[in-house]
DNA sequence: TATCCGAATGAGACTCAATCTCAAAAAGGG
DNA sequence: CCCTTTTTGAGATTGAGTCTCATTCGGATA
């Protein structure tokens, strides 16, 4: 879609000695034009709705390659369905579900960020990535 | 297995109206009695080599029972499998996990469940429970 | 402690996200 | 355009977890 996101995926294929496809392009422009946290299923039926023929094994395969060049986030909510959101040029974040209605928000916080670095070395390791994720429910007013 | 710990599984069944059965004892003996993060597959195999007839069924629901009333907590560490601890008179604490050897390390910080908390609710909400888990790596020396 | 009825169990069928298979199609360097 | 290698896709497979339902069992009652 964007020249410049083209350019990217171009150049990660590159780097992972893999080819660039249409089917690529087509699961990388789904996850990256929408910025919610979707499921492969619902990637995956957009890309055909659009008249991009792909099958489900592509849309997976795919989505790893992004995920390990960081280019997708792959989010586990506990319902047995992983999500994935785009994060390019998006600093990172954490997410609340709200268990009444299911609604994902997002937050970043720079000292428990900072926190988690310290507990780690505290235990003598360093820090690789994290899962945060707060349940939560609406205060009542 | 311990007098203290069949009285407060009795007491819970009871709560649920549900009856007090000898699989539903082994599933609670068998997380009880190892403090590691098993799996419901390796549960379910213990119970049955020590002789104790039960069904994965059987396994699944009782531990959905002790999870309900936080006598074992359900851990999800992103391979597909959830491991199970028990919580009996533990803490609250968050896991660490090394991506080099699989080890699970407990950890606890004061000020990061205050600050959790502060997070939900500024933005409205209240803190249910949280995952929390650190992917760490050794630190180099 | 024998009876009885609703709850619990177990074997295996089923679900569903995700992965695998492998023949056919496509990429892309020469 | 050719040729080799990679990628794709349809459908089979996997595996954790759930569901079904006939049979068994718990435990309240008398």
């Amino acid at each position: 879609m964007n020249d410049s996101t083209i350019k990217i995926l171009k150049e990660i294929l590159r780097k992972e000695g893999l080819r660039y496809t249409k089917q690529r392009q087509a699961v990388w422009d789904e996850i990256q034009n929408s910025k919610e946290h979707r499921d492969a299923e619902d990637i995956y039926m957009s890309i055909r709705n659009n008249g991009v023929n792909v099958s489900r094994a592509t849309v997976y395969r795919t989505i790893d390659v992004l995920v390990k060049n960081r280019m997708v986030r792959k989010m586990d909510v506990g319902d047995g369905r992983n999500r994935y959101e785009p994060r390019l040029d998006e600093a990172h974040h954490d997410h609340m579900i709200c268990v009444e209605t299911g609604k994902i928000i997002e937050f970043y916080n720079e000292e428990l960020e900072d926190l988690q670095e310290k507990i780690a070395e505290e235990n003598g390791y360093m820090l690789v990535r994290h899962i945060h994720q707060l349940f939560v429910k609406p205060l009542k007013k």
